[in-house]
DNA sequence: GGCGACTGTCGAATCAATTCGAAAGGTCTG
DNA sequence: CAGACCTTTCGAATTGATTCGACAGTCGCC
């Protein structure tokens, strides 16, 4: 044997640990007494609770984390599934995990995150070992995978997106076709009739990452119904990207007055690049945008925009597995409602030809 | 009772766990053979190795994770510890939950976030109850309470920076003391006399974290024990905040001319401001910055730099961690050695006055 | 004063693994 | 051919908690 396993000392660095056995020595109970005084599922008399909680403030006695859950059948532990995806655009989703981390603190919760690069081999190791009470699902693609796995692991779990057939699973999304919607309608009621939507890297889409589709299309559609030109083009995390994605729109159709951009890392590049080109805002080219609230107060100037709720969304989702976990009946769906706020990148279309050089009155 | 909890069916979605008694019955082996196949601790004949494993394979088994840490004191599980603190500068930090998450997932751990906001809370708790191996303490500050704490705990622990007094426990950190030097003395070389150093949010200062604090001063003393002005701002991420600490520090040393940056999200407003305000980079200013490689790719032109690795020390945080916990003996202090990659923004000093109006080469 | 109804506490079983000691069976050696 | 030895497998103890059933002791009520 390497490692020698005395009953006093255990190895190298490890604290010795305190059982819920030497806390009833201690405070001269039984160990069961002491469990329900931690559990409160019996009724103990308030001198016992106190002799036994003052063992354990004085032991610092914790319970093992492994041995409670081998009883209860819970972790009190909830994974956040990632795809495995590098690269500066990831930035983005360090809100959601914020908003994670500290909404499963107020419920209670611990956060494991998960990486599934080899297809689902780590959600269905931390479930089928009974390590997590539940799992939530960030990233969903519109024909995913590891929405099928879920299923069959017949555990909590909580979709953040919506695939094209969440096979019974309860989602959380903002309604993102809605939003891109919100943004064309906005535009064509300010006149514009030729608009370019500027959207995130081309990996995204083609990975088919469901909530990058639906805005996409949800704007698009909105805008053919309505008669107008619309067109989009990827856009690449990086400052080429961005003029090339703007050149290619305005190059493709040089009427374009209209641009929605839902690429949060893009968006500072492309207010600079359109001013660089020669476009002003919004005096020759409106810009909306789909992107969190605190985006836009980092940017130099107010960007017409359909907010965002990414702390919202992820808090929804944690607070949706808690309850899922807890047994409570849950919604299926929740949809948060997108909501557009005008600011100083819209105007009204009819720039300049229009009714005679009558000046552009911003508003 | 609420929930009955009978042995057949379980709870409302929980999955029927299949246990190592499932395995070896199926096999027609006892428990601890199977758990012999498993660990590899003795020798078992080819043919009960492919019956047993055959069986794992058919009832998808997989140990209970509570069940496996409770005789090992192993769960395969580390702690990131983050303090608590919001707003858009925390997206610096994805990059660091990323490579410490494929960094563990490929040593064969699982990464569990923790918040410590009240304090030392959440860290006690994950280590007191054994839900974790380990802990990666992350934005570790000068006089860190959360240091002692590890210490006492007497858990495997890895500090990602340097403290004012790490207490024997090892310590993972990129030479931001010597990176900030780099950065002055390539100023000084190009010639520069007055320099201004842009750094973090006030808050961050304020809170004592070690790096800010590290770069900052090992920029301003080198310049300083050389003869050099040098002077320093706090940095908001806001757009105001970028302007609002440029102009401070060129109205206080208007002869500024050398300009440091230690500050990625304010990176691009600065090269931005500094133009906009009529300086020339590198003409007028000198711009150099310490920041990851990746957000000097993502600018529009490129910045001289001393390049921060975040993922290297993600990474080398994770294998000490993951070698701390088997035992093995690990280097008490890994520090990583920064390197100044000079580019486009920073030019030789003497500007125009110097001697005569003989143009200005760039190089 | 005896009987049932509570209260508070304990002992023992249980959960799902690991691991030690021993036993069964086979091979090799003297 | 017996004894030593090795390989392979098993039974049972162990790990740290939870929880059920039982058992004293107290109280109130007729």
């Amino acid at each position: 044997m390497l490692r020698s396993r005395s009953r006093i000392s255990s190895k190298v660095g490890a604290a010795v640990a305190v059982t819920i056995a030497d806390v009833a020595r201690h405070a001269g109970v039984s160990r069961s007494t002491v469990s329900y005084v931690l559990s409160g599922n019996r009724s103990i008399s308030a001198e016992t609770i106190a002799k036994v909680e003052r063992s354990i403030a004085a032991l610092q006695f914790r319970p093992h984390a492994g041995a409670r859950s081998i009883r209860t059948g819970r972790t009190g532990v909830i994974a956040m599934a990632l795809p495995m995806l590098h690269g500066p655009h990831n930035q983005v989703q360090m809100p959601y995990v914020w908003a994670a981390l500290t909404a499963s603190q107020e419920a209670g919760l611990k956060l494991l995150m998960l990486t599934d690069d080899d297809g689902e081999t780590a959600i269905r190791d931390a479930v089928g070992s009974a390590l997590v009470d539940g799992v939530m699902l960030m990233e969903v693609q519109r024909r995913d995978p590891r929405v099928g796995l879920l299923r069959s692991l017949k555990c909590p779990a909580v979709l953040v997106g919506t695939p094209d057939d969440p096979g019974g699973l309860p989602y959380v999304d903002f309604d993102f076709a809605l939003g891109g919607r919100l943004c064309a309608e906005h535009l064509l009621e300010l006149g514009h009739t030729d608009v370019g939507f500027l959207g995130q890297p081309a990996e995204t889409y083609r990975r088919g990452v469901a909530y990058a589709a639906h805005a996409r299309d949800g704007a698009l559609e909105a805008l053919r119904q309505r008669g107008a030109r619309a067109d989009w083009e990827a856009c690449e995390p990086s400052p080429d990207g961005v003029s090339g994605a703007l050149r290619a729109l305005l190059e493709r159709n040089p009427a374009t007055s209209g641009l929605i951009v839902y690429n949060e890392w893009a968006l500072p590049l492309v207010l600079d690049r359109l001013t660089a080109l020669g476009h002003r805002v919004p005096r020759d080219i409106s810009v909306v945008a789909i992107c969190p609230d605190d985006a836009v107060d980092q940017l130099p100037r107010p960007v017409t925009s359909v907010s965002l709720p990414v702390e919202a969304l992820a808090r929804t989702a944690v607070e949706h597995l808690a309850g899922a976990i807890n047994g409570d009946r849950q919604a299926p769906v929740t949809m948060l409602a997108p909501r557009l706020r005008p600011r100083d990148t819209t105007a009204a279309y009819p720039r300049r030809r229009a009714r005679g050089a009558r000046g552009n009155v911003p508003r």
